[in-house]
DNA sequence: TATGAATGAGCATTCATTCAT
DNA sequence: CATGAATGAATGCTCATTCAT
């Protein structure tokens, strides 16, 4: 480490740089898309569209990216990793599932939120570039949902291993539900309302166990 | 009335045959385009390929819709409609609550069954053409959407007022969570698997009034 | 005469109304062409407009022309038959001949006045339809511009004859400046004011025999 | 200045080789599209035979102009702003009007000469794309035109300032006067003849003077 | 590697014309 | 002969992609 050549590090470090500036470049682009296409929606929006927004030659988004697709692709990956980040155990979480689950929630509706404008449309793209005949898209767009079923799964399993879960039900019909109920209400928040998403974390997970069903319908004296 | 001159009877006649004549193209137009759409997605199909779909030429098209869009439009302002009715009460329906639900639930899958391909397609593209920047477009869109929503808690507000819904919820959010019940089961099934639509709705039912939570925690003797 | 059987005479007249009635639709559809050209100009009009402002279907158009451009072309003749009419002899004109040119001038201009609209588009159009590849209508086109042209060189033939115009020029140039003055003058108006037109007839005949330069250049003691 | 660096002056030198080859790529469409028009007429040119004519790929044209009206409308006001440069003063010219008229009008005749074809068009197209909606474009048909009438009427100010045009008249009209008869003349030059439009000169100046009364109509003694 | 103008296949849309009623 | 919906060739324009600088 310390016994490299000068001129190495230095190659070392400008290569570092290089790289950086690649970043630089690649993320800047897809921020800018991000803005533009939560603004016009990705068909409507024209790769000029997304140079123009970030500043950058339309040449240039083909030195890193080698389709239009391709960039909502990568950006829906990186925003998709994100989420399920959020999703993910962490260090210190309280031991009852409810709690913990109404926790993850929060995190990831707090994620969403502050990238509000994209989810709305992504919400109505359902995979990404809805009905894209390029194999290779569809491809990860497949993937993408199936990396989410899974996060939703192993929380689900979770649930049941600690006994928080129904378990004559089939656990992948609780992957479902838990999926569609964090989905459905979420979508209904991101159009309503200017009601902060996080405030629903804990409907989602009441109504989630519950069900909407009449509690306790008898209480036995 | 039985006065009618023949001249008269024959004109309104052949004014009735002229609008059959109509809507037999539109109807035409309508089907086709749900089959290309189905197969080829909405940006992917030409104008062109619904009419060859149709046996109709490209200009008919324009005699009934004023775009392409429009065309999507009219296809889902139908389905939707024909949907909604299958989620409407019928004559002879169980009183219980769930009983009922479950067999509406049943009527609307075995709908969506029978469009299996378009709803695959919807349920991707949420409202409808997505980012379709036109506004009576748009406007159109939301307004399915709208009335949608409005069935579900249609059905939720019945099952308040009967006592078979708890009532400590918002409605508004029991809506949204039937909705959403719904939807993810059923875009689970469309996509998964060859099961048929309807089994699934039992198990909609059951996790829409129980939840996913471990029932009776605790017997106590 | 008086020995016509009834019944000839019945279809005689049947015959001239149905005539009639044939004019009625071609003169209404002429019309109403003239009303559209001069609101949209000729290529921005299209068959199915006139046919609206005919209150006619469009194949009735089909029936009474071979196409647009002959509808405008009928036009043309019909306007340009007149107004050469107007341009011509009457009885009881003046013996003078600017005063005669005068009076022509005056009744051409009323009658351009009563077809402002179509005359605004026709001076900018020259022929009328403008690179019409149609080798018929080309030819009638070139026909009208030739008949007035005719007409300019028989007003100036009756000047040089009567010793009015100036014999050393050459008469057809004299033609051209009649026409010439004629036109741009009536341009000018048509565009700029709302002057009456015929106000323009003293100065048109005034600078087409004096022209512009300073007279009596120098008064002889 | 001279301390400029050569970076920076490659990039002074690249952007201004960019700029010449735009306009390399302008130009070659004007000039393309001045043949073609000339050929076909305005209506019966597609924007294809212009590209093809000039070399180009359609999208190029795009680059350059937003629509095939644009093309035109920018070959018209390049085409009238070099015809006013020809009607304007030079050094040297003679001081008696008539003489100077005569050599700016050959002038200008000589230029219209080299772009008979176009011309041809353009007097039965008279301000331009004839029944153009678009305001943007009549607009500057609009300008054209009436930088032509200032154009003839600062040379019939001039004349009437030196005293060489007649005072009684109104100067507007007298301006008319020139244009209509330098139309009227060239016009007739262009449809009829092989003749050289130049040597239209002569009768034009002697026309728009001295008009075609018949002059000492009774020189006594 | 960034740049941005050139490229041209691809597509929606128009509208003159036909023809069965 | 009037009608007006069907027809489909024709064309303007878009925009993802390339490539010389």
């Amino acid at each position: 480490m310390a016994a490299t050549k000068p001129s190495v590090r230095k190659r070392i470090a400008s290569a570092r740089a290089r790289h950086q500036v690649r970043d630089l470049y690649r993320n800047a682009i897809l921020d800018a898309s991000e803005r533009v296409f939560a603004e016009r929606g990705f068909h409507a929006t024209r790769i000029q569209d997304i140079a123009a927004a970030a500043r950058t030659a339309v040449g240039t988004m083909y030195n890193h990216f080698n389709d239009k697709s391709e960039v909502l692709c990568a950006l829906l990956d990186e925003r998709t990793q994100e989420i399920l980040v959020q999703l993910g155990p962490r260090a210190g979480e309280s031991k009852q599932f409810a709690v913990r689950l109404e926790e993850r929630i929060r995190r990831m509706l707090a994620y969403v939120e502050r990238h509000r404008g994209l989810f709305a449309i992504v919400m109505n793209l359902g995979g990404g570039a809805a009905a894209s005949s390029d194999a290779a898209i569809s491809e990860r767009a497949l993937r993408r949902v199936q990396r989410f079923r899974a996060a939703w799964q192993a929380i689900v399993d979770e649930g049941v291993r600690e006994g928080a879960l129904e378990t004559s039900e089939n656990p992948a019909l609780l992957g479902a539900l838990l999926g569609g109920t964090v989905r459905a209400l979420t979508h209904d928040a991101l159009a309503d309302a200017k009601t902060p998403l996080i405030d629903r974390a804990p409907a989602i997970v009441r109504l989630f166990l519950r069900g909407a069903g009449r509690r306790k319908p008898a209480r036995p004296s």
